[in-house]
DNA sequence: CGCGATTTGTTCTCGCGTTCACAAACTCAT
DNA sequence: ATGAGTTTGTGAACGCGAGAACAAATCGCG
């Protein structure tokens, strides 16, 4: 079955080391910034904040980039980890729901310096029509269609309240777009071919707030509702260091 | 080795089951909402965009909280989950960086919602001192270890520059806080017993940004690469529908 | 009371991702 | 040129999570 077809190096890159690129790309510009031409993978694994045997094993999905005995050339690899990405070419965004978030990530200047541009502000609410949100126009949802085919945007952020994202993801898949960056606190179906991705800030929280719970009771106790494995016992094996980056693993 | 003492269940919930279990109770808000009562394991994975089996599984890490041949009783299933989660108690919480996010996160509503009290804004700029946000006055970021100390607050939120965040954060774990959530595009690193969670909007676009330069390249070309054992028989595997829940997986 | 229909809870298997460990490859000093 | 010291790239083992499949349990109805 696997008839492996002609091409040769089967360029598969897993998920995981997919949502780690970005990371990497950020630590390499964090150094070129320090002055630094030349980095081991313990070096820059470090600044990653991952294990060097998983940064050398993400990179290797992308191709002998490094030299041994040496390390890797930070712009060069940069570079690479750019274009392998997408980012080293333009990526026009929409963002509908100019609210307290949609100005936020508006005013982030973090898209703007990685490859991608605000080319239209869209909200429902005709009275936000024609502001000025960081030196973009805010205009009509119902010119999402237009602006869409006009800048071939491909990539849609929803900061809408969870009641309009639906709606929202379905007139942006008609529009032609096919990605998707959802914050709003709802699950959005999309049809086959196009990419969603969730972003939920009070998500995020209630994870937090769970190992925090744990944590008291360790400490305190007390708390009889159904806690009925742990005596104290093994109180460091439940949550010692637990750093958890998101927008990583999917 | 495993002398498990002398408990029985060993109350250890998975991780992933951990991240799932904020957009089950969402689910079932939504739900209650919309006045049902009972629903299947069935009607619950749809509601929440997981699979059945998946989320039966999860759901029997907590216990057993179902009937067989009826379902679940929503509003029962409901508390359970947020008393696993800790989010039926209240939750203080500060928030450092008042910027452009720090001003939506205090404005978000799903925090208040969701158990999570803002106590504090916190900014380093001594322009911003007295600034009414959201209802809360922001202060000095130099109050924070008074503040947090005075409201026992564990949960920290971290919305400034990049180049801020280390020291926010060491700042933080000196005032008592052991949960951060860091939305600063930098590591940063805290001693142990400390939990981080990261989000990070331009990774999150970078990475749909990737699948999209894919597409691209899969319709200019032959797509060639990587296709393997799949040879058109179910084409919905390589970049079928993917719909990655961040907020989710760590 | 018994039987079919329904749905949960759990077991089993498979695949992915992480980590270890080491050979290959490169530099530098002598 | 050769050997010692580094560092990459990768093969292999391992553990966790996803999904399918099934047994156990409950309800409804005759």
């Amino acid at each position: 079955m696997t008839a492996r077809s002609s091409s040769e190096t089967t360029r598969v890159i897993p998920e995981a080391t997919v949502a780690r690129l970005p990371v990497y790309l950020r630590a390499l510009t964090a150094l070129a910034e320090g002055g630094i031409r030349t980095c081991s993978s313990e070096d820059l694994a470090t600044a990653a904040g991952v294990n060097s045997a998983k940064l050398r094993k993400d990179l290797s999905y992308l191709g002998s980039y490094g030299t041994r005995g040496v390390g890797y050339d930070v712009d060069y690899l940069r570079y690479q980890i750019a274009r392998e990405i997408g980012v080293t070419q333009d990526w026009p965004v929409v963002i509908v729901g100019i609210g307290n978030l949609g100005h936020a990530l508006a005013n982030y200047s973090g898209f703007r310096s990685r490859g991608f541009r605000v080319v239209a502000l869209l909200d429902a609410d005709a009275e936000r029509t024609g502001e000025m949100v960081a030196g973009v126009a805010v205009r009509h949802f119902d010119d999402l269609e237009t602006i869409a085919r006009e800048h071939a945007v491909a990539i849609g952020v929803i900061a809408t309240p969870a009641a309009a994202a639906q709606d929202v993801a379905d007139r942006m898949v008609a529009a032609g777009v096919t990605s998707i960056l959802n914050f709003a606190p709802a699950v959005i179906s999309v049809p086959e071919g196009v990419d969603v991705r969730k972003v939920d800030l009070s998500i995020e929280l209630q994870i937090l707030a769970y190992h925090e719970q744990r944590k008291a009771h360790g400490q305190a106790r007390g708390e009889v509702d159904g806690v009925d494995g742990v005596d104290g016992v093994d109180g460091v094996a439940v949550d010692g260091v637990e750093v958890a980056t998101v927008g990583g693993d999917s």
